[in-house]
DNA sequence: CCCTGATTCGC
DNA sequence: GCGAATCAGG
């Protein structure tokens, strides 16, 4: 896979929504996190709260991979103020909990109470619209961010039951149930390493070939066997 | 263990 | 430019 603009537009949208690379990654398809990670990087995207770079210290330069280059450090002259980086584009919370607007029942009673801002209707027009007048100019129209639209994903599933967008490559996935019922899961347990499924259920999956002529109950089927209607 | 993003470096 | 490999924190 190659980065078209299309795919680009698409993980710098999910870039700053704030997803994951690996969900992006697995959004685009066809890409690995690292990937997606040094592709937003070369784009200039940068800098979502990373895990290991919580400490940005000037001082005790901890030079990782290869301190190929020790050069002598010119220090910058440093003002009495250490120059914040620039912090505007703080969204750093994601979180698509919808908050209820705290009860500011007692706070409101002590200090000064804003007034709630009454729409003030000057008259209503023929079929209903309200009337402006010319000191009521508003704008009334939204910003209209540009959104980029974002398949959703299916919310609720059984709960607790692994289902279908669980699945990994070390979820056990031994289907539980059949196909189409509400509660119709897979497994879920961790895998037998090397194997789709967990320990017991490569039990069930692979069984040692017996000679011929050797009649054997019928290994119960996955599914739960065929369908009785 | 799993996850995360950052960084490096050979291609 | 790309991304696997590696690092390092949670």
């Amino acid at each position: 896979m190659s980065w078209t603009d299309e795919r680009i537009d698409q993980l710098k949208a999910m870039w700053e929504k704030g997803l994951t690379a690996s969900q992006i990654a697995e959004e685009l398809g066809g890409v690995s996190r690292n990937a997606v990670i040094g592709k937003a990087h070369r784009l200039g995207l940068q800098s979502r709260p990373s895990p290991v770079k919580a400490n940005e210290a000037p001082k005790k330069a901890a030079p990782v991979r290869k301190p190929a280059a020790p050069a002598p450090e010119a220090e910058a002259p440093r003002a009495a103020a250490p120059v914040a980086a620039p912090p505007p584009p703080a969204r750093p919370a994601p979180v698509a909990a919808p908050v209820a607007p705290a009860a500011p029942a007692a706070a409101a009673a002590t200090d000064a109470p804003p007034p709630a801002p009454q729409p003030r209707i000057v008259s209503v027009g023929p079929g209903g619209f309200l009337r402006q007048g010319p000191g009521d100019q508003q704008a009334p129209i939204p910003p209209a961010p540009p959104r980029r639209l974002v398949p959703a994903k299916p919310s609720a599933e059984i709960a607790g039951k692994t289902s279908l967008l669980d699945l990994t490559e070390r979820i056990c996935k031994w289907p539980m149930g059949h196909p189409g019922e509400p509660d119709f899961h897979f497994c879920g347990e961790a895998v037998n390493p090397g194997f789709p499924y967990c320990v017991e259920h490569c039990g069930r999956a692979y069984q040692a070939q017996l000679p011929r002529g050797t009649r054997r109950p019928p290994p119960p089927l996955p599914f739960g066997g065929p369908r009785v209607r």
